[in-house]
DNA sequence: AATGAATGAGATTTCATTCAT
DNA sequence: AATGAATGAAATCTCATTCAT
C-alpha cells in the first residue's frame, strides 16, 4: 500500500509544486503575459506535462483563483457569524485576509488583482459568475459587520458598502506599498502598517462617545 | 498654407485617435492582452499605420502613460506648493486627480493599475524609472500635504505616507466600485461618493479639537 | 483603379493557390493527416499567410470540399429537371460528374472520400448538416432519374436509390483503381472504362425489350 | 503449468482486446485521427501497455489489417480454386466476403478504406509491398472468375478486371449505405440488398441465352 | 501618408513514445 | 506484466512588426 501512498504524495507534491509556480508567473506577469514555458521552467518539468493535470491555461487559472477566494470567502462568512461586537469583528476579517496572504501571497495577490473583464470569453459563463460571486460575498461580509455597527451606534451612519470598499482597497494598497519597499534583512512592517491603517479608518467612522 | 496645416492638423487629430484607442484597450485587457490589431480596428486605420506614430507596443503604451502621469504629477505638484491649509489642500488634491479622471478615465485607469513589473524588460530603464518617480512624487505630494497638516497641529500623528497610501487606494477602489455600479441612465454618485470617502478617512486623522 | 483591381486579382490568385496546395494535401493524407506546413510550404508561403484568408483547418478543408460538392450538386440537379429520356439523363450525369472529376480532380476526391464521421465535433452542425444534404441530393438525382426509367418502363423495376448506390460507388472505384494504373505516357483509359462501366450496370437493369 | 497457461490466456486476451480497440479507433478516426489514447481508453488498459505488445502506432495498424486481408484473401483464392460454376463462384466470393464482414466489421472497413498512399513513409516497402499484393489477390480471384465466365460463353465479353472492380464497390458502397441507414431495433437488410445489387451487375453481364 | 499583405518568432496544445517502479 | 507519469517533437494558431505599392 505504501506504494500507492507514495505515489499519491508525490503527485500531490507535482500538482502544488505547478500551483506554485503557476501562482508567481500569473502574479508577476498578469494572465495574458503569463507563458506555459515559463511556468513549466519554474515547476521544473516540461510544458506537456501541466496538462496532464490541467486542461488549459484558463484551467490553470481558475485553479488557483478559486480555491483562494473560496477559502478566504469561508472564513469571512464565519467571522460575520461570529458574536464579536462589530469593530472586532472588522478588526478581526482584517487579521483573517492578513493570514490568508501571509500563508500564499501569490494567491492573494490573485485575487486582489483578479480582473473580470479579463476572463469574458475565456471561462464560462458559470466559472465567471462564481468567482465575481466569490468576491462579493468577500464585500459583503465586511459590509454587513459595518452595517451591524451602524445600527448597533458604534459606527457612525456612513455608508457601509462604500466603506467596505474603503477598507479593502486600503488593504491591497498598504500591501503593495509594503512589499515595494521590503528589501532583505529589513524589518517587516506590514502588520503593524495594516493595523495602523486600519485603526485610522475605523477612527474616522466611530461614532463620537456620547 | 492652408494645405500644410489641414494635413498637420489631420496628422494630429489621427494620433489623438490612435492614442484614444489604445488606451481604451490597455485598460480593457491590460499591456499583454491588448493587441495592436485590436486598436487598429477601434481607430479605423490600419495596423501599419500605428507604427508610422509609434515605434512599438511599448511605445505605444508609453506614451500614453507618460503623458498622463505627467499631467497629474504637476498638477499634485502645483497644489503641493500652494498656500492652502493642510485639510484644503488634500482635499484639493482629490478634487484634482478627480477631475484627470474625469477629464480622461481611460489615462487614469491606466495610471491606476500601472504595474511596474510587467516592464521591467520591455521599457528601458531610463523610461521605467521615470515612470516610477512620477509615481512616486504623487504620493509624495500628498504625504507632504499630511505632514504639513500634522505639523500644524490639524492632524493626529498618523504615519503621513501611510496615510497619502490609503487615500490613494481608497480613491481608486471608490471609482472602480462605481464604476460597476453604473449603468446607462443611472445617476452618476461617483464625485459625491469620493468625496465621502475622503471626509471619511479625514475625520479618523483630524486631531480633535482643543 | 488599376491598382485594386491587379491587387484583387493578386489576392484571388493567392486564395486559389493556397486552395489547390490545400486540396493536395487533404487529399493526399486526409484531414487529420494533413498539417498546414505543408499546405503552406507547397503554397509557397508562410503558414501565418494561411490564416489570413482561413479561420482554421476546418475553415480551409470546409472551403475546399463544400464549393465542390455544391457546383456538381447544382448541375446534376439541373440535369434531373431536363427532358432527356431516362437512360439518357442517367448517362449525363455520369458525364457531368467525370467532368467535374477531369476539371478538378482533387476536389471530386475530396468529395468522394468525404467521411461525415471525422468532422462531428470539428464543424458546426449547421455546416457538416449542409454538407451531409448536398451529398444526399447527389444520390438522390441520380435515384430520380432511374425511377423515372422504372416508371416509363425502360428498367426493370430495381430498387432505384440502391442503384444510384451502386453507380455512384462504381463510379469513384473505377477512376481510383484507373488512376493507380496510370503511368506516364500511358494512355488514359479512364472516360472509355466508365463508360463501359456504366453501360454494364444499365445493361442489368434495362427492361427486356417487349 | 496451469499458471503459464492462465497467463498466456490472459495475455491473448489483452492483445485481441486491444486489437478490438484499436480497430474501431482506427475504422472511425482513420490512421491519423486515431490516438493511442483512444484505443488504450477503450481497451481499458494504459496507454503504455500497447507498447508491450506492439512496437508502434504503424505496427498496430499493420497488425490489424494484414492479418484480416490476409484471411479474406485465403478464402477467396480458395474459392477461385473451387470447381464451382463461374457464376455460382462470383457468388460465393460474394457471400464469402459478407461473412468476412459479418464476422468482424471493423476489420473490413480497415481493409475497404485502406488507402496505401497514406502509409508511404510509415511501413517499410516491404510491408507496403505486401498489403497492396494481398488486396491486387482478391480483385484477380474475382477477375479471374469472371474470365472463366466468359470463356464458358456464360458471361458477355466485358472486360473483367474493370467488372471485379465495380463489384469490390458496389459491395462497398451497399455495405456503407445500409449501415447509415441502419437503426437500432430495425431490420436489417444488409444481405438481401447485397444480392440484388450482385444480381443486378450480373444481369448486366449475362450473355444472352442462346 | 497609408495600407493590404506577409511573415518570423513564439504561444498553446497534442500525442506517440519512454521510463521508473 | 502493467502502469502512472513524463516528455520531445510537432501541430495549430497568434501577433508584433515589416514591406511593396
Amino acid at each position: 500500500m505504501g506504494i500507492k501512498e507514495r505515489r499519491l504524495r508525490e503527485k500531490n507534491n507535482r500538482i502544488r509544486q505547478l500551483k506554485e509556480s503557476a501562482a508567481v508567473v500569473f502574479r508577476e506577469k498578469g494572465f495574458a503575459g503569463a507563458t506555459m514555458e515559463e511556468v513549466a521552467r519554474r515547476a521544473e518539468v516540461s510544458k506537456a506535462a501541466i496538462y496532464l493535470y490541467f486542461r488549459s491555461k484558463e484551467d490553470l487559472y481558475y485553479s488557483l483563483i478559486e480555491p483562494a477566494l473560496n477559502r478566504l470567502s469561508q472564513k469571512l462568512i464565519q467571522l460575520a457569524a461570529s458574536p464579536l461586537p462589530p469593530e472586532e469583528k472588522v478588526k478581526a476579517m482584517a487579521q483573517a485576509t492578513y493570514e490568508f496572504y501571509e500563508a500564499d501571497p501569490d494567491a492573494y495577490h490573485l485575487v486582489a488583482r483578479y480582473k473580470a473583464q479579463e476572463f469574458d470569453r475565456l471561462l464560462t459563463a458559470e466559472k465567471l459568475n462564481h468567482l465575481r460571486n466569490l468576491m462579493k460575498s468577500n464585500l459583503y461580509q465586511v459590509e454587513k459587520a459595518i452595517a451591524e455597527g451602524i445600527e448597533a451606534g458604534v459606527f457612525k451612519a456612513v455608508d457601509a458598502k462604500l466603506t467596505s470598499i474603503i477598507i479593502w482597497n486600503a488593504f491591497m494598497g498598504v500591501i503593495q506599498f509594503q512589499e515595494n519597499r521590503m528589501a532583505p534583512g529589513r524589518r517587516d512592517y506590514r502588520r503593524s502598517t495594516l493595523e495602523a491603517a486600519l485603526e485610522m479608518i475605523l477612527a474616522g467612522i466611530k461614532a463620537p462617545r456620547g
